[in-house]
DNA sequence: AGAATAGTGTCTCTAAGACAGTATATA
DNA sequence: TATATACTGTCTTAGAGACACTATTCT
């Protein structure tokens, strides 16, 4: 091989930020569930960072393209074999890693709720409390996470990908990826509203998104309140 | 060193997108000068892709940032020692380079047509010829250049850097680093227009561009028709 | 009836676009 | 006066936001 392949050179390695809902059922029956927005998070159980949290990813090999090797370590903890991945950002900050030289290359996923039930071991979902440049805080039933608690720079590639998410939900129908495939439109707006902390009158949310979703015959019921119909994402026509 | 650091990995460059502007002499001293936007290549002289034209970029060196490394790359070659760089995009495909697997981390910067003169030796300025979404064709005094005389997938590249330069000049103050730090609303216009490829009526475009510049006050002369006020970036004071 | 959500109609304001017009320098 | 660019005024339209209103279900 060539001359110029014969040096130190760094290691590469994958990163990234799975988004998901968690819907937490009402006390009472007739309202509304609250949603909230979840990543995916593991515990190092060794050094550097050990005991802290991190994103799930890992070496890049020679032969292997950065969103498999996501996917390969995903359905090695897990029931994933299918997530759309969207490139973030590539950090390469020196010292990143202590161990030695390591750019990541950090990519950005959404599921539904229903799929994102099916992790167990391995990674687990907190949801994310975040304000608009304040910090962030990662829940769930047993812990409370703040961003001390984050390994590696992973805090600055979730911050990367809730910005990309806030700035997407609406335009490019990535709300989608995070819902069922039928769903109210108030289940629609609270999706958005959580993701952009922004709150909306419902006639002018409905007029912004109505030609992005299709009604079908179906709706709900036995909620103690009039019937929403159900939507789905418009197929485009062209 | 950790287990997991034995292993052959993949190696790591860079390559730039460098954009400037040429401006074309008119025929006749009363007309407007026609303005092209430029990127910069350079003609690889050893396989792969020997005579093909390549973007400036090199490997990533063990403790090197990679805007540190197209800075010194180009610097070699030329008298840049200074030039914003905005990451775009890590190209990953693992056939990009057939002597060995290269991820190549890509960035966009913009410099303005004065600076970008000084350039000589090494590589050299292309017009960049774009349509909507058809081939591309670059273009200087002596030569032109298809997308198949451009080596590795570095169309691809330039083409992404394109859309990003297309999508944001209006709104991230992209612009201004393309002209020098005085110009007319009508240079201004014209810059916009060769990169977004749609024309707008005058007193629209200042309408909307008008509160990110300031007057200055001096104006153009001897041009055989009515001065023009110059304008520099209106400087935030928040 | 009361509680809760589902869904609609309409007013205002702003920004974008179209277009016609005025102003000023040089030969 | 002719040419070329510089700059302005205004009409129309589309979309965002605010807000008040009606509709439906279950207990």
């Amino acid at each position: 091989m060539d001359d110029i392949f014969n040096y130190e050179h760094p290691f590469v390695c994958t990163d990234a930020v799975l988004f998901s809902l968690r819907t937490q059922e009402p006390d009472n029956y007739r309202k509304q569930p609250e949603i909230n927005l979840s990543i995916l998070l593991y515990k190092r159980t060794a050094d550097p960072y050990n005991g802290k949290w991190c994103l799930p990813g890992g070496f890049l090999n020679i032969d292997e393209m950065p969103e498999d090797n996501i996917l390969r370590k995903l359905s090695e903890k897990s029931y994933i074999d299918d997530c759309m991945l969207e490139q973030l950002h590539t950090f390469c900050d020196i010292d990143r890693d202590p161990r030695a030289r390591v750019i990541s290359i950090a990519y950005m996923g959404l599921m539904n709720e229903a799929d994102s039930r099916r992790f167990d071991g391995g990674p687990v979902w907190f949801t994310v409390r975040f304000g608009d440049n304040g910090p962030m805080e990662f829940r769930n039933a047993e812990t409370i996470l703040s961003e001390k608690d984050i390994g590696f720079d992973h805090c600055a590639i979730i911050r990367v990908a809730l910005e990309r998410l806030r700035s997407g939900i609406m335009s490019n129908g990535m709300v989608f990826r995070l819902l069922p495939e039928e769903f109210t439109l108030t289940q629609l707006q609270n999706v958005c509203e959580t993701v952009t902390c922004r709150k909306e009158p419902a006639a002018n949310f409905r007029r912004k998104i109505m030609d992005m979703v299709q009604e079908t015959d179906r709706c709900t019921g036995n909620k103690g309140h009039r019937p929403a119909k159900m939507f789905r994402k418009r197929k485009e026509a062209d």
